[in-house]
RNA sequence: GGGCGAUUAGCUCAGCCGGUUAGAGCGCUUCUCUGAUAAGGAAGAGGUCCCUGGUUCGAGUCCAGGAUCGCCCA
């Protein structure tokens, strides 16, 4: 009986995929891995939730691997690894989607719609896609638990992030403050400033530089510079800055007052200086304002005030002033008292105070505006300017800065909090912990958390009519208790949540909520409790998972969730909540540009999957290069990695079950097999096996799939091309350690490959081993050093190198390896020697050689040249180097790699001393002399004796022979083990040839029996062959029995 | 304008503490091996290691300035 399952050799991988995850499904192994480490140590993960109101893509499966292997990897350590799915669930981003879906596009749209009509709409729309991100996340074997996920929408979510806002409140960092504000006027709302940094766009505004007539002084004007031209109408106050030097500066006929840094860049060169003045001097001084539409602005309206804002970077040092619109402006307006006035409807268009341009939206007043500017004789220059500006990062309208009521979160209060925070925590990479990251946390600002929206988790902040009280509820319970059991709604959301009134406990008057939502960030920021309902229930798991060991999400969320998680955190708890960082790169298109639904480059996951499979898709994410530069990705670059790694590790697989189930061997283990009959080869796999082990252990645990995982490409190399490649005889001769030995290493590889590649993995650990019901059930192999031979593994590495220059020999040479050739001439050093000696039998074979000569002394090959081995002769010399090289290179070669052969030292001398130099401190290289075929690498090399006598000849004719008749096996489709009936006639030195050889020839062909009597009757097949010019014809008969 | 990162072969990427002859894979040309392989092996073509200075006996690597690209901030 077959001890294994056949093997397809060419199996499709997405198929043997759908098979895995079938079994994986029938034997529940994702639970099962969770079940088996109860009690076990945890390793806590977070989910960082997405929104699934739109289709996944292949950005989003880079996070979910990476998100994948390392639990995975943590749960065969020996650790519980719970994983706890989330979906993020409102915000702006599902309120736009059903706008679109509507048709509509404002908010008074949507509450002439109906807000619990909109909000139900939100709630279905924003698990739209959830079973497509759940088949998806399923199908690369991202485990995490999709039916016990959490969603920020469950009134038990809700009522934890308010009582983490009543947290904050009851402290007093929750509070409504009047700032300028980032604005879409489009949406009607705020937005924070994370938000703000999602939506740089570069942009051409109008720069114009307008006159600002100094009042009781004809003809002289100050300069001012903008590049809002609207915001001109509500123009209140210039700036300048006290201790920079303004001039008064002659144009023409007219005088105009600006810093002095900047008069040659605005006016030009050679331009007349009336004056020179200190800022501080201009302060205090009237002018007349661009538009006399508003003239209200208080005592200090319309003068020139100080400014602590103003630059001479850019514009003319004196700096225009709009309360409203500016958060320098706001500032320098409550310093002065100056009346805050905005004209701007929250819809962005002007109202009645807008003069002639009031109902226009106001960017898109800017060139008639300037153009009265022109007419009225103020405006000096207009100019286009290009610069970033910040756009809604949903719906693209530029943002407009309000000053406006809005809740605040004063993070700035626990600013050093946290960063003393950030320093515990891991970041990979390192640079953002104090780069990015570090630098933003040092400038932050005041979280504004409130959206005047719909769809979001409410503000539970309830204020009575005169607004002198305020209440901040922290749980449904408290809310029934101030309103009533039954007023509390069974929707904690808008609009039923906004029915719910009580008399103010202080005054008696009935207190409302205030209408805002909160930004959705502080939902996401709030997980770690809230996806427990905590403290509301689940404290204890609570506590038992909080903080999390690991997170990982890409980069752009270093604004996004990372802040928000470490603020809310740090709010509540004083530290971090998680403890280390994976933070990855952006998914680009070849061309190296980011892909976007709009440029039509993005590359759907499905499609990588089902050409190449999602083990290829994650090899190719973990391997391929540092997670956090970005990928420049493509279907081609995922097909590479399944050629040269997934390939040839099943071939491998593949052709143990081959030979084992066509001799019918059953591998023992490897601890009952024979281990005196373990050959230097077998030694050295698991040898290599080990130094794998150790190595991929150490950056897996460094959360480096990187280097593992092209260590572990290079050992399935190493056991392809080197172990197979090298004991192919004892496969085909059913040895029972070769087997043993393959499948050992096969399957220990299996679990190293196991959280990297989770299908194909399991699929050859069911085959070969299955005494546990997955290798994801097992544990990951532990370092065994009684397995680890350093010193054969070098030896090895010298024989390969010596086999790699005798083949280059042959190619030179042009000498088929078929051809067995008498004699390799080998050079080497004593080590490298007995290294090659100890390991003969394979290079012999490999190079089809019947011996071996060593020469230490390379005199009939070519000569020895010495060179200073810099690295270790640079630190002792320094800046006599130069002078060592020369001592070094003035030495008699011949003589000196002799003494240095043997152990001795030689000595040179620098500067009149005598220094010795050992063996270490100089490389021998070989210099072949002419007309020798030989290949050289440093001190090593290869010859080979390329005479050839009568016997050598035969023999490489009957292998050649062999070769034919192996062509002709093949052409037939018999199988590699069926046995044939021979049958050979043809050129007479040919059969000579095989006759010499017949043995080797029926043994290598599985002929049972050799006739030389050309294509009998019944032959299967009649082939016939060249060799070296000379025909030979072959017939074949399969002969029933062994192997059918 | 500021911060962070990147820049090495046609393409995708390595290159540790600075060590003198910069590598791999893919692709290309030629040859070769095969009783697992879609594979393997050999040779070849292909590089101003973005530029300019500096430090050093020695710079792809360290420092300064600049360029280009990406991300972020203003």
């Amino acid at each position: 009986m077959a001890p294994f399952r056949s093997v397809e050799p060419g199996q499709s991988f997405p198929a043997l995929e759908e098979q895995v995850l079938e079994r994986w499904r029938a034997r529940d192994v994702f639970g099962e891995s969770i079940r088996r480490r109860e009690g076990a140590p945890p390793f806590v993960f977070y989910e960082g939730p997405p929104t699934a109101n739109g289709r996944p893509g292949s950005h989003h499966v880079l996070s979910r691997v990476f998100k994948d292997v390392f639990p995975r990897f943590k749960t065969m350590r020996g650790h519980l690894v719970h994983r706890k799915a989330g979906w993020d669930c409102h915000g702006l981003p599902v309120e736009l989607e059903i706008e679109r879906e509507l048709g509509i596009s404002s908010k008074e749209d949507i509450e002439r719609y109906g807000v619990a009509e909109f909000n139900a709409r939100c709630r279905e729309s924003v698990l739209a896609y959830v079973e497509e991100w759940n088949r998806l996340t399923e199908r690369i074997g991202f485990w995490i638990d999709t039916d016990d996920a959490y969603l920020t929408m469950d009134d038990d979510y809700v009522e934890s992030v308010w009582w983490a806002l009543k947290e904050v409140w009851k402290r007093g960092l929750l509070e409504e403050g009047r700032r300028v504000v980032p604005y879409c006027p489009r949406c009607g709302t705020a937005l924070s400033s994370h938000e703000v940094a999602l939506g740089y766009r570069d942009v051409v505004d109008p720069s114009v530089y307008v006159r600002f007539p100094v009042r009781g002084e004809d003809g002289v004007s100050f300069l001012g510079w903008t590049t809002t031209p609207w915001t001109l109408i509500s123009n209140a106050a210039l700036a300048v800055a006290s201790d920079v030097t303004y001039v008064r500066a002659r144009v023409g006929d007219e005088t105009l007052v600006l810093a002095e840094a900047l008069v040659e860049r605005v006016l030009g060169e050679g331009v007349p200086i009336e004056a020179r003045m200190p800022g501080s001097e201009l302060v205090g001084q009237a002018y007349v304002p661009p538009f006399p539409y508003i003239d209200d602005y208080g005592p200090r309206g319309h003068t020139v005030l100080e400014g602590d804002f103003v630059t001479t970077d850019e514009g003319t040092g004196v700096v225009h002033t709009a309360v409203a619109f500016g958060e320098d402006d706001f500032r320098l307006g409550e310093r002065y008292g100056l009346t805050v006035i905005n004209p701007v409807r929250e819809d962005g268009t002007f109202d009645e105070r807008g003069g002639p341009f009031a109902g226009r939206f106001v960017k898109d007043a800017d060139p008639d505006i300037v153009e009265a500017l022109r007419e009225s004789g103020r405006l000096l220059r207009s100019e286009r300017f290009e610069h970033a500006y910040p756009h809604c990062w949903r719906c693209g309208t530029p943002l407009l800065y309000y000053a406006k009521a809005s809740w605040y979160v004063r993070t700035t209060a626990i600013r050093d909090e946290l960063l003393a925070a950030n320093e515990e925590i891991a970041w990979y990479p390192a640079h953002i912990k104090h780069g990015r990251f570090g630098k933003w946390l040092e400038n932050n600002v005041d979280w504004a958390l409130s959206r005047e929206r719909y769809w979001g988790t409410p503000l539970p902040v309830w204020r009575c009519e005169s607004g002198d009280h305020e209440v901040c509820v922290g749980s449904v319970a408290e809310l029934s208790e101030l309103a009533g059991t039954d007023a509390v709604p069974s929707d904690l959301h808008k609009p039923y949540i906004d029915d719910v009134t009580f008399p103010c406990p202080d005054c008696g008057d009935e207190m409302r909520r205030v209408p805002e939502v909160i930004d959705a960030w502080w939902d996401s920021g709030s997980m770690p409790f809230a996806q427990w309902h905590a403290p509301f229930e689940d404290g204890d798991t609570f506590d038992e998972r909080f903080p999390a060991d690991y997170i990982c999400e890409a980069l752009d969320q270093t604004r996004g969730w990372f802040y928000s998680l470490l603020a809310v955190s740090t709010l509540l708890y004083g530290r971090s909540s998680y403890r280390t960082v994976l933070c990855l790169g952006l998914i680009l298109d070849p061309e190296g540009h980011k892909m976007s639904k709009s440029s039509g480059n993005v590359v759907v996951p499905w499609d990588v999957i089902e050409r190449h499979g999602a083990d290829a898709f994650r090899w190719y994410y973990f391997t391929s290069k540092q997670p956090w530069d970005g990928y420049r990705f493509s279907l081609e670059t995922v097909g590479e990695s399944v050629r040269q790694f997934m390939l040839t590790l099943w071939n491998t697989y593949s052709f143990l079950v081959l030979y084992a189930n066509a001799g019918e061997v059953t591998p023992p283990a490897l601890n009952e097999a024979d281990s005196d009959g373990f050959t230097d080869l077998d030694r050295w796999a698991l040898s290599r096996l080990q130094a794998t082990i150790e190595l991929v252990i150490d950056r897996l645990e460094d959360y480096d799939t990187t280097l593992a995982g092209r260590a572990l490409a290079a050992y399935v190399d190493e056991l392809s091309n080197w172990y197979v490649r090298r004991s192919r005889r004892r496969f085909w001769d059913g040895d029972p350690t070769a087997f043993s030995v393959l499948r050992h290493c096969l399957v220990e590889l299996s679990k190293l490959l196991a959280p990297l590649v989770p299908f194909v993995a399991d699929e050859i650990y069911e085959n070969l081993e299955a005494s546990e019901p997955s290798v994801h059930l097992c544990d990951f192999p532990a370092y065994d050093p009684t397995h680890r031979d350093e010193g054969l593994e070098a030896a090895m590495s010298t024989v390969r190198e010596a086999v790699e220059l005798g083949r280059a020999a042959r190619a030179q040479a042009k000498v088929k390896v078929r051809q067995p050739l008498g004699e390799a001439i080998v050079v080497a050093r004593e080590g490298e020697q007995a290294a090659i000696e100890r390991l003969a039998p394979l290079v012999l074979e490999e190079l089809n050689v019947k011996r071996l000569r060593f020469v230490t002394d390379a005199d009939e090959l070519g000569e020895w040249e010495l060179k200073p081995n810099y690295r270790a002769l640079g630190p002792r010399f320094g800046k006599r180097m130069p002078q060592v090289a020369a001592a070094v290179g003035a030495l008699d070669a011949r003589s000196a790699a002799a003494t240095l052969r043997s152990g001795g030292s030689v000595g040179v001398a620098v500067d009149g001393h005598e220094h010795a130099l050992g063996a270490d401190d100089v490389q021998l290289v070989l210099r072949p002399r002419e007309g020798y075929q030989l290949e050289r690498a440093g001190g090593h090399a290869v010859a080979l004796d390329l005479e050839l006598d009568d016997a050598l000849r035969r023999e490489g004719l009957a292998r050649e022979v062999v070769h034919a008749v192996q062509a002709a096996r093949k052409g037939a489709g018999l199988a590699v083990e069926d046995r044939v009936e021979l049958a050979l006639s043809g050129d007479e030195e040919l059969l000579e040839a095989v006759r010499a050889h017949e043995g080797y020839v029926t043994a290598e062909t599985l002929a049972v029996e050799l006739a030389y009597a050309g294509t009998g009757p019944g032959a299967v097949t009649g082939h016939s062959a060249q060799i070296e010019g000379r025909e030979i014809a072959i017939g074949l008969v399969r002969t029933s029995g062994h192997g059918s």
